[in-house]
DNA sequence: GGGTCTATATATAACGT
DNA sequence: TACGTTATATATAGACC
């Protein structure tokens, strides 16, 4: 998450796995216990690692036992209800992935023809400095030419 | 934990209460889901909420019960319903994979916009050659947004 | 190996629609 | 109401000890 974008896959690496699970539980652990707090909800995490004898558990050992029990007492009708909830979840993060994606593409494009804008009326290659009423308007000339064009040629389609 | 830091006690407004525990709820579901994945651990994650008549279990209903026989020491392991599981992650990764390269099919394209532009800012090349490169309705979307830009600039000027 | 220190990546509170 | 956006607060990967 940090200095670099990690893969979502499996660490190969122990020492590194290891690390990585000893930072990101701790920051989990956090995180429920605020979702609690801040909420007033029961909520319970239980951790399982080859790292320890022991699996990490929040609240407590007692608290978890508690929720817990209280999940298994659920028909399996309605456990298979959440699964499908667990279902739509996913497709609704590939979905904002996507959006996402959309957004830094158009964001990119505009950033581009900034880019090609500067560079023209720059005058980067062998044009002088076209920064002035005058040269724009040249070019403003050539673009809504070459648009005339473009659009000839779309209605001969 | 944003825009202003957060007090942790209970949020007694039920309508800010109840948003933030869906974004949280959101968030925390996402970094099980990911200590799970980097690490290669069993973990379940299990909310009650009184905005939901079903609590949120993460990541099933067949993962939580199966942590919940472990941390009950009945261990009884069927591997078969995790399968349910593992498919949704695969098609988490291959959706990623496809946006993956879907963006740099875009970053392509976009390239070679920006240098059909510039060949034809600088009358190296014409309209009519530009068939075969990309579709008329991007170039055409390129350079209006490149006029608008000349038509800021002269209105700045 | 585990703790500390940054630079970045993420999460999210307050707003806007 | 819920959802999208933006400014900040947090989380954390890699580096160093």
């Amino acid at each position: 998450m940090a200095r670099k974008k990690v893969n979502l896959i499996y660490i190969t690496d122990e020492s590194t796995r290891k690390t990585t699970f000893r930072k990101r539980r701790n920051g989990l652990i956090k995180k429920v216990d605020e979702l609690s707090t801040l909420c007033g909800i029961q909520a319970c995490v239980i951790l399982y690692s080859c790292f320890d004898s022991q699996p990490s558990v929040w609240p407590s050992a007692d608290g978890a036992n508690r929720v817990l029990r209280k999940f298994k007492n659920m028909s399996e009708l309605d456990q298979g209800k959440r699964r499908m909830d667990q279902e739509s979840f996913l497709r609704q993060r590939i979905e904002k992935a996507n959006q996402q994606l959309k957004k830094q593409c158009l964001a990119n494009r505009e950033l581009e023809m900034t880019k090609v804008m500067l560079e023209n009326l720059r005058g980067e290659s062998s044009v002088e400095n076209l920064m002035n009423v005058m040269d724009l308007n040249d070019l403003k000339w050539v673009i809504q030419e070459n648009l005339k064009e473009i659009n000839s040629s779309l209605a001969a389609l």
